[in-house]
DNA sequence: GCTTGACCTTGACGCAGGGTCAGGGCTGCA
DNA sequence: TGCAGCCCTGACCCTGCGTCAAGGTCAAGC
């Protein structure tokens, strides 16, 4: 008669899981002898390198106890099934690896090329390192959100930014992020803000039109929650743009109907966060 | 503000998942509104599509949680491991693979083809399946003791089961497998096995001598225990075969030293069990 | 007889990554 | 005011064991 610790090693299992196994019900619990301990004879090797074998092959524990007493048809649907796992762990492996290759490589991941390019030239262009970071996040919260309307979205900005005018612009919000509420330069700034606007609505284009309403309602409140948290001014310039007929500011609307209708998108479009 | 199911949505995992980061310490615990309820901004989603873009790059939470805030040299070695753990893992899968198929075709996978092809054979000659199973499981421990062993020793078994009177012999011992320890024809089946064995002694082939002492006392003595389990008449056997001089079943020595020790090996390639 | 070390027992916690309940509170809408 | 649908915490569930704790047993050497 064999202890535990013997017919493990016959098996070339561990003592640990030959226990595991009889918690399991995958092998019957052996007599005792008079001190308690397990006494085991060869039938119970020849079982455990059956139990053995087949969780070797990957087969769930779960699985073996059924497969143990099973008859040929099943076994081979249960086989089956385990292969089908199998290779859908190794394609889920593969995934990963292509994933982290791309992690190692310095692609960020959360953001596409396209977008990490737009925010790189932000930094070429001199914008300050806060615009940049909140710019970054709405485009990471984007791309998460609507990932294929994101390439039509990020040619408008990168249109938008090599544009000198605005670009101005784009850095004049930037300097003021951290000015007090009463700054005698957020008027100014609006108006420039409203004008540019009013201007990309009058000639707005005819294939910046495709944009639509991109992102959901939810979506753009977030975003611009998250930049009125990073801009303290930014209550006071809401204000004032309200004053001045516009109300929001990732998707700045008209708070009076307008009779171009049509415009809105392209409005959307031109967000100058 | 978003709350934990706006914040679970927009970064694409279930609120229970956020819940655990938060337990794991990988997202910081936000503030709560006066009904307790987590309240979250643009950054926690941020942070929690960081976070899921690691885990779905296979990477570990322990990991994601240095990851986060790890520099470039650090993030480019953990990539490195994660990699490496990922093609273990993929390389374990194959194997798996490999061997179910094999379980698929038929194979036993716990017996090699050479031993399966052996215990057929038993049935073929018209053994009674006692016999052919304990012979299966004797060889199934066997072959997970000293598989390398293995195909030595299944040549001889090949041949001596091929040899008229021997099989004879192997047919006579299955069939009084079941008889009572006093039954009167147990004498004469000592006398026949004690005839072949010392037959087998005086002229030991060159050629069998390599087997050596392959398996351990400690599996012989297992085996013969199963044997002994498995025929009520073995201990009656036993005891007649020490009464001619030899000892032991699986491995039958002399219970005297012998004149010639060399025979020793060769004898006990012959175990007939 | 005593110690030592190796073995045995049960029970429990731990791991990743959450799923799923239970039992209750909160909110918003008709 | 009632109801649906959120939210909260705490706890147990899954796999396949590893590992520790606290104690009983056994064989060998002195």
């Amino acid at each position: 008669m064999l202890t535990i610790s013997q017919l493990a090693s016959y098996a070339g299992v561990t003592v640990r899981a030959v226990r595991h196994y009889h918690a399991k019900g995958l092998l019957p619990e052996p007599g005792r002898d008079q001190s308690g301990y397990r006494r085991y004879d060869a039938a119970a090797v020849v079982e455990l390198i059956r139990i053995r074998t087949l969780a070797e092959a990957g087969v769930p524990l779960a699985r073996v106890r059924e497969l143990l007493v099973a008859g040929e048809a099943e076994f081979a649907a249960a086989v089956d099934e385990v292969d089908r796992r199998l290779r859908a762990e190794i394609r889920d492996r593969q995934r990963h690896r292509t994933r982290i290759a791309r992690l190692a490589a310095g692609e960020s991941l959360v953001l596409p090329p396209v977008a990490v390019a737009y925010v790189d030239r932000m930094r070429e262009l001199g914008f300050p390192e806060r615009l940049v970071e909140i710019e970054r996040d709405s485009w990471i919260m984007i791309a998460a959100q609507v990932p294929e309307q994101l390439p039509a979205m990020m040619a408008i900005k990168h249109r938008q930014i090599e544009d000198p005018t605005l670009r101005r612009l784009y850095l004049d919000v930037g300097e003021l992020a951290d000015c007090t509420a009463d700054d005698p330069r957020l008027p100014a700034l609006a108006d420039r803000v409203v004008a540019f606007i009013e201007a990309a609505v009058a000639q707005a284009d005819v294939d910046d039109d495709a944009a639509g309403q991109p992102v959901s309602d939810d979506l753009v409140a977030l975003l611009d929650e998250a930049f009125v948290e990073h801009f303290p001014c930014a209550p006071r310039l809401f204000r004032l743009l309200e004053q001045r007929g516009w109300t929001g500011w990732t998707n700045i609307r008209r708070t009076c109907p307008e009779p171009a209708g049509a415009a809105l998108g392209r409005a959307q479009a031109s967000r100058p966060e």
